[in-house]
This record gives structure tokens, sequence and C-alpha cells, in this order.
DNA sequence: TACGGTGAGGAAAACGGATTCCTAGTTTCC
DNA sequence: GGAAACTAGGAATCCGTTTTCCTCACCGTA
């Protein structure tokens, strides 16, 4: 398509209307003084002619491109794609287009993109990626915000799942239930989304009088790994015995639901034996696990939204600083609660 | 960030490296005719000044923006998201950035990011849905490749999965295994990817020998389905009675890794019993089935990247025409085969 | 020595809007 | 009734590159 046919410019809405080209800029954009009748007059040629500016003319004008950088390094996208579509929605409200650059974890391939948005003179960047751990920040002339990974400059603006919270509220909820001996299963040891909800369980149950039984169990982010965990947590019990446990909290649904599975095969009942509990609400394991999974919500929507808004708030001359928390929301499930 | 401190304009180096800003264009694009030595000079000032030309400029004075949309109405993203990164990844080898689009199924919303794009002049668009239902075409005057979801009108240019030829190489693999009574679970009976698997593997059962046992069942696309699914199909079995089917193909991994939890309740062997195949090849499902499954997967990211060729052909004044079928490859696991 | 050819690089004109002046009318006010 | 104050709209400039001319110097040749 090279002469685009169809074009329609400025000018062309000028003739129509019978007025100048700056005419048409200010009828269009509500700036200048003109009258009523003009502006009504051009409004109609440019809907006739179906006008629609140059984004590139106008970018060029407004020294501003209208348009953010989407720089993911997660190539499933597992939980980048839930962020990156909420950033893009928040954007949409305030006109902003979004570019979208997948760097699939490879710092090369990352430069390059970040060149890429320079060139494209982007307002502004949203960074996420595969995991919570922080990682390290790009150098560009424009604001950034880090969503989800957080950036290893706490001078950054990042947002990231507050994990804490939605850990701490699994224990509560769990406490509540009158489930004391509590069992946690992580996923790899290395990371952090592993070992911050550890910590916010132990530190729930030692406040309020549970006990975290065993050792902390690391391995993969698997439901096997779950279902070999249980078989750690639950040693050489047969149906029947007294249980080591009356509760597991596991790090991700998918943990949790191999855990499910896991223990239904050896006889013990879910939630009436062992109230088990998941994390992330990734519905095809939570809603498909049986029983399904209680688990949480960390909402990474709204964290995406909420990092488009900083972004926003930092085009426009108020940048943010430091690491925010987006909440997370507990989802209880049959899984602990003993109905659907 | 009002002022852009950092950016650094093409009379910048100019000025650097003593010459106009014409042969600054010039040198950096292996223009006009200049000595290798001014050459050699503007580069190393540009280089020195780190400066990158403004795409907004570029795009204004080549008439095209060297940027593609990609309008997507999936919100979820299981299946237009590995569409979207083949697609981006094809692109960015050709120098283009992807604007995303997301329309989440909502035909306003839509019709505002096709406007947004025409405004950004995009060369060109990528269209791409939730099922391989064909959906209604958008007018716009640049090219545009259907991927996954084909245009209505068939003079489009669309890709779509080759889930025929994916569901006979499943039919043909069991029928090499010695299955010959096989019975069909699909989705949503509305929908091609069931209708159209059905068919394919009723025509090839029909060509060598299979039999399809019973009605074919159509139900919604999660495992639950699968597993009442597979108590339709064995009706009141019991352990040790003769079994009505040797395989069941499934139209999806979720319905295939339901139909496995079930037979598997019920005392039914996979695959010594009966073989069991999904579709999808989606690998939280896949592997994390009891057997792993033999399934197909559509290679989804190569679709998007032939998406992406077609439209950058097109783009180039070469357009295509018609649907093309992005063929899938056929994963042998144990759900058949016996071993992991 | 004069002249056409050629090579290197500069000047200027796009590209399509937005914006900042201006300039004619038209009011308003004394 | 005349000058100041507005108004409506047009002309010109700018945004940063690319690209199309031009110009000038230098070369070889007649």
């Amino acid at each position: 398509m090279t002469e685009a046919p169809g074009v329609v410019r400025i000018t062309d809405v000028a003739a129509l209307a019978g007025v100048s080209p700056s005419t048409v800029s200010k009828a269009l954009n509500d700036t200048g003084s003109l009258r009523p009748a003009t502006r009504a007059r051009v409004r109609e040629a440019a809907e006739r002619l179906g006008f629609v500016p140059d984004a590139s003319a106008r970018s060029l004008s407004a020294r501003r491109s209208f348009t953010v950088g989407l720089l993911s390094t997660d190539s499933a996208g597992r939980f980048s794609l839930p962020v990156v579509l909420g950033a893009e929605n928040a954007l949409v409200g305030g006109q902003i287009s979004a570019l979208l650059a997948t760097a699939r974890h490879d710092a090369v391939r990352e430069q390059h993109h970040v060149r890429s948005l320079v060139a494209r003179r982007v307002d502004g960047i949203i960074v996420t990626g595969r995991t919570t751990d922080a990682r390290p920040p790009i150098r560009v002339p424009m604001p950034v915000v880090y969503a989800y990974s957080p950036s290893q400059d706490p001078q950054d603006a990042s947002v990231v799942p507050d994990d804490a919270t939605g850990m701490s509220e699994v224990a509560a909820h769990l406490l509540a239930l009158g489930r004391r001996r509590i069992a946690y299963v992580g996923g790899r040891g290395d990371q952090a989304a592993s070992t911050l909800r550890l910590a916010a369980l132990a530190a729930a149950l030692e406040d309020h009088g549970g006990t975290l039984v065993g050792e902390p169990l690391f391995g993969e982010w698997s439901e096997r790994w779950g279902r070999l965990a249980v078989d750690l947590v639950l040693g050489d019990h047969r149906p029947g015995d007294p249980l080591p446990v009356d509760a597991i909290a596991l790090a991700s649904d998918q943990l949790a639901r191999g855990g499910c599975d896991r223990l239904r095969d050896r006889g013990v009942r879910v939630p009436e034996d062992v109230a088990v509990t998941g994390y992330d609400d990734w519905d095809v394991m939570a809603l498909a696990s049986r029983p399904p999974l209680t688990t949480v919500d960390p909402q990474l929507d709204r964290l995406g939204q909420r990092a488009a808004e900083l972004l926003l708030a930092a085009i426009d001359g108020t940048p943010a600083h430091g690491t925010e928390l987006s909440p997370p929301r507990l989802v209880v499930r049959a899984s602990t609660a003993g109905d659907a």
C-alpha cells in the first residue's frame, strides 16, 4: 500500500469547509476563537471525509508521542500479560497508545527494544518481568515505571504485588478456621515469591499462636513438586493415623493443585482433614482443582493499571519514587471452607 | 519530563561533525555521495552524542510509520498471545514496531482502537481473536491480515491453524497404534474448533477402518466437562468389563486432562485400556496431566510469524488473498504411547 | 585555456499538523 | 463619529528528518 489513496489531510477538510488549515485545526481541537457556525461546518466536513489527524505530524509538533512502551521480558506471559493488559487498558483512557516490546529474557534484545522505544520518543516506559525479583534498571531519557519486577534502584518507581499481605491474609483465614499446624511449600527457593510468602506466613503464625510445621520446602513451580512436597509433609502417614498438619499453604496454585491431587490419592480429605491454599488465582488451576482452591488473587491487572497511572503522572511532571505495593485479594473456595 | 534535556537532534550531530544536517542524514542512511572520511566522522559524532533519529519526523517524511497494529479481541490472551508474540517477533526483524490494541471482545472498543491505529498511520494491521470462528472484517485504508480468527470476507488475507490436518494426524497416530473404536469429545458445539476437529477425525476414521463410537459430545471447554464426557462415554462400565472404546480424542488439553483424571478415578488405565489425546499442547495441561498428553501443537507463534510475513509482503505491495492454513505438529506423549 | 563531466556537500523544500502572530472587520464606549 | 477593544480567521513558522535540487571545486580532454 504505497500511495495510501484514502488518506485525508487537513487541507482537504479546509477546502471542503471553505476555510484555512489553521482554522480546521482550531475547530477540531477546540482552541482559538471561532464562530460556533464555523466550528460546526468544519466538524461536519471532517466527519464527512473521515479525517483523522496524522499522529506523526502531531507528535512532531507537540514534541511528544502520546505513546508509551511496554517492555516485557516474559516470553510466556503468564504474569506479565495481565499486567500489560491492565496497563494498556488504563492508557487507552488517556488517549495513549501502547508500543509492545518483548525481550524474552535476552539482554541484547532488550537493549535493542529500548533503543527503538527511545527512537520513537515514547513518553514513558513500563517495564515488566517474569518474577517479583528485582531487575537492573534501564537508562533512558524518559520516565519509567517497573511493574511486577521492581528495579534494583530503590529510587526508581516500581509497583509490585503485596505478597506479604496476601500470605498474611491466608494465614489469618486458616487461623480463623481453627487450623494451627501449618506446613509451607514454596517454589524455587532463590525467588522472592517463595521466600517472601514464607516469611509472611511464619510471621503471622508466630503472632497468632500457629505453628509452622516442619522445614519449609522449596522446589520447582510445578504440580509435580506440589505432589512430592505433600508426600514429604505427610511422611509415612497412613489413612487413619493422626496427621502432622491441619493445613498446607502452597506458594502457587499449581503447587496447590498438585498437592490436592496427592492428598486425595492418599486418602486425606480436603478440607476436612487438611486445608489447602494456593496463590495466584490462576483460574485454570484454582477452579479445576479438586476441590477448588482458596487462593490469593494478586490482581495483576490492577497492578498494571496502577503502573500506568504512575507513569502518566510522571509524564505530567509528578514522578513517583520507591516501590509501591499493589493489594491482593483473598479468594476463599472449597479447599479451606468446605463449600464450593 | 517536559523538556527532554538529553534529546539529541540531527543538527547537534551536524554541528559536532562540522557538516550540514543533510550530510548527516546521508551519512547515517548510506545515501547520497559522501567521502568515506566524512561518513566516518559523522558516524562517530552521532555515536558520541548517542543520536537516535526521531521516528515521528522520519515517519512524516517517509509517509509511513514503520509500525503495525496488533488488534486483539482476546482479553485473556490464551490463544492470541502466542500469535501476537510470534508476530511481534517477526516484525522486529524488519525494524517495525508493534502497537498493541486490545479490544476485549467489545465492538465499540475495537472501533476506537481501529481509529487510533488509522490515526497513527500504521503500515498494516494484524487482527487476532479468541476462536477460530470467522469474524467481521475491519475497514481501514491499509493492509490487514487476520490471524487465528479468519475474516468473514474470503478475499481478505487470513492465517488459521490447520485443525483438520492436526486431528487427522491424531487419528493416524491412534490407528497406527491399533486403536479402532474411538470416541470424540468436543468443546462448545457452535465453534469451529469443535466441529472441524470432529469432521477431520470422522473422515480419517472412515478412510482407514476406524469407528467413531457413540454420538460426538459437545459441552464447554473445561476439565469438568472432560470428566463428565468420559462418564458419558463409559456409561455404566465397571472395572473388568469390556470397554466400549479403545481411545478417546478430546478437542482440547483441558478436556483431555479432565478425561484422564476421570478414567483413572474409574480404574481405567491410560493408555493401556484407553488411549487419550488432547489438543493445543498447552504445557500446564498437557504436561501436568497424568499421564502427560499426546496432543497437537498448533504452533501459534509460527502462525503469528506467518501473519507478520504476509503483512510485510502486503505492505511492500504484494498482498495475499484467501485463508492460509498454518501447520500443526503432533506431539506424542504417554497418554497414547505408554512411555513418558 | 576553456569546457563538459563528476563528486562532495550544502540549501531548501517537502511531510502534516499546531501554534503564534497578524490583519481586517465589527463592536463598544465616550 | 472616531478611536480603542475585540473577534474571526488567515499567513507564516516550527517540529526533525529525508530528499531533491544546486553549487562549487576539481578533473580530464580538446
